[in-house]
DNA sequence: AGCACA
């Protein structure tokens, strides 16, 4: 008869809706800079935002908390964005358990908390247990929930409408082709041929008239690619100098 | 896994 209560607790955790949301499940090899940009500009969608946290430390990596100014707009990305592609994992989302302090700042009810526990910063330099270096960027999660069935590898996920996937800058692993950058617009192919061509290898150009700036280099392996690259990178064509990496397959 | 406010 009714079964339609289920929305409601798609966390199994009950935490009231509220204007911020916690994230958690984030690649941790993401600069925080990097992170918290990329958070914004794929949060801003949902509404104003007002803060975006995240940290480092031990306890508190691959996590981040975005502040909305409405408590809508964290409904809606919660809805929309819960296991959301985000730097090759999914992002998990929640509402966040506690009040973010901007909140109360501008709530009137902003206290001071007592120092907590301190905070183990990091002072000395025991680096025992952190060996998890397996690199799982690209695994699908086989623990999240029906919508997609059997989890399909990351890059057929759906997006939703308006939202801009956030594509890894993670850099594409070696292979024969190169991914050049920060070319002067008006660079054509003859002009860097002569560049790349004196490397052993050296198959061809490509350029693409619509977007200046760029073009793929393909040598005829990997390790040719890769002496080219180390050759040429950052040599200035006019005064920029060119950012050579590998292309994405 | 882990809910803070440098």
């Amino acid at each position: 008869m009714e079964m339609q209560q289920e929305a409601n607790q798609q966390q199994g955790s009950e935490v009231s809706p509220n204007q911020t949301i916690y994230i958690n499940n984030l690649n941790e090899k993401v600069k925080l800079d990097v992170l918290k940009k990329s958070l914004n500009d794929v949060f801003s969608h949902f509404g104003k935002i007002l803060e975006v946290k995240a940290f480092k430390t031990l306890k508190h990596k691959g996590q981040a908390w975005v502040v909305f100014e409405e408590a809508e707009s964290a409904s809606t990305a919660i809805a929309k964005m819960n296991d959301f592609p985000f730097y090759d994992k999914r992002m998990r989302i929640q509402y966040a358990k506690t009040k973010s302090d901007v909140v109360a700042k501008a709530d009137g009810t902003f206290v001071p908390r007592e120092k907590r526990k301190r905070h183990e910063e990091k002072g000395g330099k025991k680096k025992k247990d952190q060996h998890h270096d397996s690199t799982q960027m690209g695994m699908a999660n086989s623990a999240y929930p029906s919508v997609y069935g059997t989890a399909p590898p990351l890059s057929q996920v759906p997006y939703p409408a308006g939202v801009k996937p956030i594509l890894p800058e993670a850099p594409a692993p070696p292979n024969n082709i190169l991914f050049v950058q920060n070319l002067p617009h008006e660079t054509t192919p003859m002009m860097i041929q002569m560049f790349f061509s004196q490397y052993q290898g050296f198959k061809e150009i490509r350029m693409v008239e619509a977007k200046p700036g760029i073009a793929f280099v393909e040598y005829a392996d990997e390790m040719q690619s890769t002496v080219a690259m180390q050759g040429l990178q950052g040599f200035k064509i006019e005064q920029d100098p060119m950012l050579i990496t590998y292309a994405k397959k």
